[in-house]
DNA sequence: GCAAGGTC
């Protein structure tokens, strides 16, 4: 062997740098120096690579190292037709902001004779490798160039890592090529496109800084908010429908029972009536059955990104973006581990009872910790996961303790809270409960009630998050007897859906894979951003006109542009891509080639986005006179709000329209064709449909 | 001024 070589190692991040650093020099806190970014340090130790005696030079990027970005002559949104962009060169560039990293790269591969790469392993991973290539070779063309492969910051994983290496993988990075070329052309030539035909058309009022007013169009941002028109359209349509029921309760010594009727309800009035009737004659109930059985109700799977950003929306009403940006805060101090990640299961080497330990100093819950620990009473459970392993970070987990910091917001201390709790939670055995459910008959009915009590809390002891409703009722033997304390035919009415919550939306993208862990917050927070939708306080979003027209208008048009298809499709075909069974140029094309004929008819057809505008802007202006206050003749109560009465009338241009009086806080509305000359309410019911009771 | 993806 020869001398010892330079090698420079890049990570994804500085703190991949600084493990893997820890672990190579088997030492916690190897020599370091500053690079030119202030984040990204270089630390330096001596080490063996099959026997190749190595001095490593170990720093890291941050991210991606170059953004993608159209020739200079196509940026300027007046510097060409928007279909162009379909054709136009696009290039790589470092931009301003990393310049420091990538001179720090240039400045230590000059020295080396080996460039070893320790980027995260998954595709993105993968392209970052090969951004460090290019800047690397730039400088030194006979750099050696190397891949190391590790799954876990553990080790026995590093070092089998670093004496394993393996070539870069170009598939993976080409699948996020293309990703980044699609998303990029289709992004800019909608955004451009919509904007430029729909500013000027109408006066958008927003109230806020509205100067560089943008309708973006994006892959991730429409099917986004797409599902949260779907659902509003879904509530819009709904037609409340009027059900009936056989309530029966029996009141005795040891309290009262709730007997719910075994049919449900039912929507023939006639029938329920018929049923109710025997049941008055015969009234005498008669158990059929009594059934006892234990329940468990088992805690939650070790925290993954998404669950972290669903439950502080459930449980604290925050935002996801606000979840992320505080979670990073804490993982920056060092209270928490890396907020990004998909993994739900804890690898079997990490030490759970360290992380317990240090919370038993915790004034609230630091006596459950002590239980959790003390072998004696049982309460410790290994923790299942929920089958996801990104394979580079464990679960969402307390990394050091603290009983509050007076840095901290209220925020800080919730979500500190929640982590730790869930943690708790996760290690331990799971609630029990007792469930008794009686069955009885009256006149030949079926009715059940049942009733819970909790034996064991365990886990809900410490995740107060949580609670397990359930209430008593008497003891019942079958055969007993008895005569209903009250039995009843009761009325009710159908409800239509809610509106979507932030968790749903979270939900929603993660079935459809739209964005990732660490960008779903943004894409929702788009929406708002773009005044494509709003957010009540409950969290629930609703689309505003401009979100629902853009919605509408490419609906019209037949396309599903707005439904999470065409990113599914774009997954599947990254996947092709990365293990080679098609290559980049091919997925590019027929890509590109559809969608920009998909670009070309909706600009044909760019008269249905401006009709779906003109309904909503039409719509939105009248908000501004009082002539919707006039009244009209009501057709039925509001099926929306349920509070007022829907009214017809006409609307500026003339029009018929059929709209709630509760505008605008209830938008309920059906606008008829422009063709019609006269329209009237009457009591009528078309035979054909015969819609039921409004 | 435009996308989505990394990350600080």
């Amino acid at each position: 062997m020869s001398g010892t070589i330079n090698v420079l190692n890049v990570a994804e991040k500085p703190s991949v740098a600084k493990s893997v650093s820890s672990i190579l020099s088997r030492s916690p806190n190897p020599h370091s120096r500053e690079g030119r970014s202030r984040y990204n340090r270089i630390f330096e130790f001596n080490y063996s690579i099959r026997g190749q005696p190595c001095h490593m030079i170990f720093t890291s990027v941050t991210g991606h190292l170059m953004e993608i970005e159209f020739e200079e002559r196509f940026r300027k949104w007046h510097s060409c037709d928007p279909v162009d962009l379909y054709q136009a060169p696009v290039c790589k560039y470092v931009p301003e902001e990393k310049n420091d990293i990538k001179r720090t790269l240039e400045e230590e591969a000059r020295k080396c004779q080996w460039l070893v790469l320790w980027l995260d392993c998954d595709r993105e991973g993968e392209n970052i490798a090969f951004e460090v290539i290019d800047v690397c070779r730039a400088v030194n063309h006979h750099l050696v160039i190397r891949r190391a492969r590790f799954s876990a910051l553990i080790d026995r994983e590093i070092h089998h890592a670093a004496q394993n290496l393996v070539e870069p993988n170009q598939l993976f990075a080409d699948a996020v090529d293309a990703r980044q070329e699609i998303d990029l052309r289709i992004g800019a030539s909608f955004t451009r496109f919509q904007t430029m035909l729909l500013r000027d058309k109408f006066n958008i009022d927003f109230s806020a800084d509205d100067k560089n007013l943008v309708l973006s169009y994006g892959p991730c941002q429409f099917p986004t908010l797409g599902f949260v028109v779907e659902r509003y359209w879904e509530i819009n349509s709904h037609e409340p429908e009027e059900f009936w029921t056989i309530n029966c309760s029996h009141k005795s010594d040891e309290g009262m029972a709730t007997f719910n009727w075994m049919r449900g309800h039912l929507f023939d009035y006639t029938c329920v009536v018929i049923i109710y009737e025997m049941c008055v004659q015969e009234p005498t109930a008669t158990v059929k059955n009594v059934r006892q059985a234990e329940k468990l109700k088992y805690p939650p799977h070790p925290l993954s990104t998404i669950e972290l950003e669903k439950r502080a929306s459930r449980y604290f009403r925050m935002s996801s973006e606000h979840t992320m940006k505080v979670a990073e805060d804490l993982y920056q101090a060092g209270f928490i581990s890396y907020p990004r990640t998909e993994t739900d299961c804890f690898s079997s080497r990490t030490d759970l009872h360290i992380i317990v330990q240090e919370q038993q100093r915790h004034p609230e819950w630091g006596s459950y910790a002590q239980r959790l620990l003390d072998a004696g009473a049982g309460l410790w459970r290994n923790p299942t996961g929920g089958g996801h392993d990104d394979k580079a970070h464990p679960p969402i987990h307390p990394t050091k303790f603290s009983a509050g910091e007076p840095r901290w917001s209220q925020d800080h201390c919730r979500l500190y809270e929640l982590v730790v709790r869930h943690f708790l939670a996760c290690v331990s055995q799971p609630a029990v409960g007792a469930e008794t459910t009686v069955e009885i008959d009256i006149a030949g009915e079926l009715f059940s009630a049942s009733g819970r009590v909790i034996l064991t809390r365990n886990y809900l002891d410490v995740y107060r998050f949580e609670s397990w409703g359930g209430s008593m009722i008497p003891s019942y033997v079958v055969g007993q007897q008895f005569i209903p304390t009250t039995l009843t035919l009761d009325s009710g009415v159908t409800r239509p859906p809610q509106l979507l919550s932030e968790a749903d939306l979270l939900t929603c993208m993660d079935k459809a894979g739209i964005g990732t862990d660490a960008t779903m917050h943004d894409h929702i927070k788009k929406l708002l951003d773009r005044f494509y939708a709003t957010k009540d306080q409950n969290t629930r979003f609703c689309p505003t006109s401009l979100g629902e027209a853009l919605v509408m208008g490419y609906d019209n048009m037949g396309y599903e542009l707005w439904k999470p298809n065409l990113r599914s499709m774009m997954e599947f075909d990254m996947k092709e891509v990365s293990v080679g069974n098609k290559s980049k140029h091919e997925v590019l094309t027929t890509c590109l080639q559809q969608m920009k004929a998909c670009f070309l008819d909706a600009r044909l057809n760019k008269i249905k986005l401006l009709e779906a505008m003109e309904v909503f802007f039409e719509r939105s202006n009248r908000s501004t006179g009082d002539e919707h206050h006039t009244a009209g003749e009501v057709v039925r109560s509001c099926g929306l709000c349920q509070e007022a009465d829907m009214v017809l009338r006409r609307s500026r241009d003339g029009n018929f329209m059929v709209g709630c009086l509760g505008f605008p806080q209830c938008r309920n509305a059906v606008w008829l064709p422009g063709s019609i000359l006269e329209a009237a309410v009457t009591r009528n019911i078309c035979s054909s449909c015969s819609p039921g009771f409004l």
